[in-house]
Order: structure tokens, then sequence, then C-alpha cells
DNA sequence: CTGAAAGCGCTTACAG
DNA sequence: CTGAAAGCGCTTACAG
């Protein structure tokens, strides 16, 4: 038999309920674990289901019920393993409940995008997760919302009006700040790259919050490239304008670049200069001297982006949620006091 | 008007045939762009899908059509970012041609796949790409290509009677050990870590195919934990039974852990010892000194499995095809001349 | 080049 | 607890 007469030669639930001689719709009952069914028919039909070797077809099912139990992903980059960790655990929760995860790669294109969004109303998902472009507009997603499609915002928050899953980036920068302060640190820069989305804007100000607060000067905001090659050697910019002793980076690529870059410059991490990373992945433990990190959690995100999706799913018309959640300081041995500073 | 609205009076192609007075069978040729249809209808039509908001039930067409513009891609871990190099390729071949990547992680866990593989086939996907766990048997995978969905492998091979896209890593293995020997190196360790797998072996084997071929101990084989923090402490396994002067690394984690550790053990890497990593992830680059890496490429990998399945999609019965891609040496600072050594 | 009819495999009321 | 009928929105032959 070959592979395309099993493709023709499909077993459908009406040639179920023939060989178990009920009804298409009893055994419908059946494959869905209805209670209505008694432990008889059950039994019979479920050992013809076996026998027959019945598979279901989801698709079918969705056309009449109207549900496709998909659920759309969307993200900026698959390059960077933060979103690898995010992913994780929005498909940990996705699959427990049977459903599937559709994936989906933006590039931080917009236009992009927008095609994907479309692609995947007319692959009928049952609702969406994304970490939107910085170009996207509240209307936009809105309307997606609008059209019936519930969509949770993850890590970038681009409207209030539809749930978000994301991080308390503003305490992340407080503790980062207080912290170096704590070791005497008055200069301290502020290493940025990327589209300008909530995360960033939430970074940004919530660390010349926390300068300013404790009256140290807020604007060493230093940019830097996107590449990895390319931060080890922006480290000059650090010193283009003040002298700092540490810097906070805004996430853990760029420490690791920056790291390098101090390195080739004959600076001795954590002695002569501290670093801060953003969201702690996995390399920050393995890089010497260990890198100290704000940790964002990204699995943990994600499974608050899948359950706020699923809950909205079940009750369309609540209130829309946030979920933030707090960052925690991962010290490990990239920063030391000031003092001890030879520059 | 409320989403609930939008919903329930969706736009189907009758109610655009009717809008358009042409039949429901016309619009649907427009909708997929069929040359059998006049200009003046098609721009009629055209117009009318516009003003009404159509949206393409991709749902309904899979019913009919018996494709569901879906493929299932089934990794074994999201953890590391390899994987995400890997997706990242995929997507980006199977996203152009207008059809949806379904994601799902086994977590290397034979049952969970299972589950996975079948849960795909309830949601009808058109094929499917799969790095196996390592207990999976030829006839497991050979049977889904049975049913006539078409299966390509992807990293780990299980059986050659169906698609595979892979890496040469004995070939990968020979360069490390040819560019070590070529250094003076004669005592070289290997360090793995993780499931006994196609890839797995291949590497072993072309290690010590590689160290045989120039009378070298082909038996330094040194297995360390799978956690970044252990590995960095496994150090000491591999001067355990001989002093070898370089290590060849399974995969870049396992490089940049041990990098940690013989930091820790006050050795400098590319001076007292030699590493050589595998996989070259972005890591390799930001790591000090920069990790000498054997390159696999992994988003390469992925186009090429994405292809493989859109080939085979398109021609179920052509023989079984294998894309096994180069890698190639980079080479960085990791590494030194063995009579430098002051060991 | 266009239309009328049948059917993909399922679930949903509605009867009994 | 079980069955007969209708229909989800599309595509596929088949006529014209």
């Amino acid at each position: 038999m070959s592979a395309d007469d099993h493709r023709k030669s499909r077993v459908t639930l009406l040639d179920v309920a023939r060989h178990a001689n009920v009804s298409r719709a009893t055994v419908s009952l059946v494959v869905r674990k209805s209670p209505l069914v008694s432990e008889a028919t059950r039994a019979k039909v479920e050992r013809v289901l076996h026998e027959l070797g019945y598979i279901y077809n989801m698709g079918a099912a969705s056309l009449r019920a109207e549900r496709s139990n998909t659920v759309g992903v969307i993200v900026p980059t698959l390059g960077n393993p933060f979103y690898g960790e995010l992913l994780s655990g929005i498909d940990s929760v996705v699959g427990e409940t049977g459903m599937a995860v559709i994936l989906a790669n933006s590039g931080e294109q917009f236009s992009r995008q927008s095609l994907l969004l479309q692609r995947m109303r007319e692959h009928g998902v049952d609702g969406i997760i994304a970490s939107l472009t910085a170009e996207t507009q509240a209307e936009c997603i809105e309307q997606i919302s609008d059209w019936g499609l519930p969509v949770v915002q993850v890590l970038r928050q681009v409207t209030d009006r539809l749930d978000y899953a994301g991080v308390d980036y503003a305490g992340g920068m407080q503790q980062a700040v207080d912290y170096l302060a704590s070791l005497g640190h008055r200069e301290i820069a502020f290493a940025v790259h990327g589209p300008v989305h909530s995360a960033y804007r939430e970074r940004i100000e919530g660390f010349r919050g926390a300068m300013l607060e404790r009256g140290l000067d807020p604007d060493l905001i230093v940019r830097v490239p996107m590449a990895m090659p390319d931060i080890a050697s922006a480290v000059p910019l650090l010193f283009e304008r003040k002298t700092p002793t540490a810097t906070i980076c805004f996430n853990d690529v760029i420490a690791l670049g920056l790291a390098a870059g101090l390195y080739d410059s004959g600076r001795v991490i954590g002695q002569d200069f501290s670093l801060v990373g953003f969201d702690d992945v996995s390399d920050a433990e393995a890089t010497r001297p260990r890198l100290t990190s704000v940790s964002s959690r990204p699995t943990t995100v994600g499974q608050n982006a899948a359950r706020l999706l699923l809950q909205r799913i079940a009750k369309p018309h609540r209130a829309p949620q946030q979920i933030v959640s707090k960052t925690y300081l991962k010290i490990r041995q990239s920063c030391g006091p000031v003092d001890a500073f030879t520059i």
C-alpha cells in the first residue's frame, strides 16, 4: 500500500461509525471525550477507532467549530537567544493545552509584520502573541483585536487597551543603578542600541530616573552598534564625553561585546571598570569574569503571555490585563568598588 | 460593531460573488490568481473583495484541497541559540512560499516527540522537519513517511531512506585535528556531552579517525555535564588520564564553559592551552580570547532542510536526498603552538 | 472564460 | 444516551 493510497483512503468518522454500528455524531462525541456517551458504546467505538487507525482532522473540525486550536507567535528576531527562551516559555504552556504554535519572524520590519499578521488571520489562528516592531501604531494593533482576534503584546507595549506581558524594565534599571552607587560609582554610562520601542524607552527613562534621584548625571547614554564585533570596538565611545567608572548595558549582547572591547583595551573588568548586563542569558554565567546582570527571565515572560492569551480567548470581553514581572539583580563578578580603581 | 459581530458576519466567497454578480467559483479563481479569468472580471471582483474586507479562509481551503499550507518543525530544545538560528533559516524559506511554520519543542524526550508528531498529523501539516531524539528508531520515522506525510530529518539522521539536511561533522573534526596538529599538538582531548545521536557519533568517529590517521591517541574522549556552570568545573576531568595540550569541543557551549574553567584554574587560553569550539555561534566572536571554532552554519542547514521539504512535497516519489554541508574552520585566538607551552 | 453542483470531514442543534 | 440532517467556506470536476 503506497503513500497515496493512504492519503486517499483516509479513515473518517463515518467509516468508524459504520464499523461500530453507531452514528457519526456518536463517534464525534467519543473522540472529544464527551461524558454524554455510555461506557459500553465508548469502549466499542474506541476499539474501532484504534483498529482503523483513525486520525482526527483538526482542519475539518476547525471549519465547523470556528476555532483552529492554533496560536500565532510573532518575534522580531530569532538570532538573539533571548527569544529562544521566550518561545520555550510560550510553547510549554500553549502545548499543554493541545494547541499548536504558528511561529513567524518579522525581522524588525513593520511591512513584513503586517504581512504575517494578515497570514495568521487567514490561517484562522485563535489568537496572537507578538513582540511588535517599533513603528507599530496603537491603531494598527487594536484593529486586529477589533476583528475579533485576541492579541497579547509581549515585551513591547504599543497600547494599554490590550493585554501585555512584559518586564519591569524601570525597576531593573533602578536595581542596577542602586548597586553601582552602593559601590561608590558616580559617573555611570548606559550603553544602548536597537530600535526605539517601549522596552527601549522604559529602560532609558528608568536609567535617567534612577540617576536623577541620586543627583547623578543622567545623560551619559551611548548608542553602540548592533553587530557583536562592532560593539567591542565601540568602547572609546564610552569615554568620549566623560570618564565613567561603570556602564550599565541595554542587554547582555552589549555587555559581552563591551567586555571584550574593554579587555582589548587592557582594562580589567570588575577591577578597573564595572559592567552590568541586562537579561541574564546563559552566557552571563559562562564569561570571565562572570557577568553581573539584571535578570528578566524570558521563559517566565513567555509563560505569562501564553496564559494571558488563553484567558483572553476564553473571555474575549474582560478588561485588558498586564503582567509586568519583576527583575532581579544577579550579582557575579563584573563590578567592583570605585575606590579600588586605578584610573 | 463589536468583535462578535465581525466573527459571525464573516465575508465569504459567496458574499463577494453576489456583490460582483459572478459565481463563487470565479471569485475563488481570482483569489488564487488563476489566469483563467478575464481582466475585466478580475478587476471587478478584486474591487469587491477589498470593499467587503474579504479574508481568505485557509482552513476551509485546506479541507477541500487536502493541503494545509503549513509545515511542522520539531526541535529538541529552544534554549540553545543554535536552534534559534536553524529556525531562522527554516522560517525564511518556508515563509517565502506563503506557508506557515508550526513549531514544537520535544525537550529531547522521545515520548513527547511522539505526541507532537501525532498532533502535527492531526493538524494536517503538509510536511515535517525534525531534529529527532536519540532514541528514535528508523521504523518510527519511516512510518510517518509511509502515511504519506513528507519528513525531512535535520542535523540528526536516523535513516537514509528519508531526506536529510545536515553537516559534515567528520570533516569538521578533521579540520580541527589538522589545525591543532599543525601547531604541534599531539595529545588532544575531545570534550563531549548530551544524548548519543547520529551527530554525536559522527563527531566521535570523525575525531577518532582523524587522530588515528596521524598516529595519535584517539581515546582521550571526556564526557562533561550539560549545564554551563558545571562544565566550567569539569576541567580537571580533562587531565585525569593524560595531559592534553589542546581540547576540541563538541559544541561552543562546552568550549565557552571550559574556557571559563581553564581561566579559573589559571591557564591562559591560546598560550598555556588550546581550545577549538564547534558550531561557531555568535558568542565565539565575543569571548576573549576569541574562540577558534568549526562553523556549522545552522541558518544554512535550516534553509537546506526547508528546500528539501518543499521539493519532497512537490515530488513525493523521488529518491531520498541528503544535503550535507561543509564546515569551515574559523581561526581566531584560542589556539597556540605547542612549543610555547609552559606546562 | 463563467456557472451550478457536489463534497472535503467535522460539529451543531434538534428529535427521539 | 443515540441518530438524521444541515452546514462551516472552500475547491474541483464538469458543462456550457
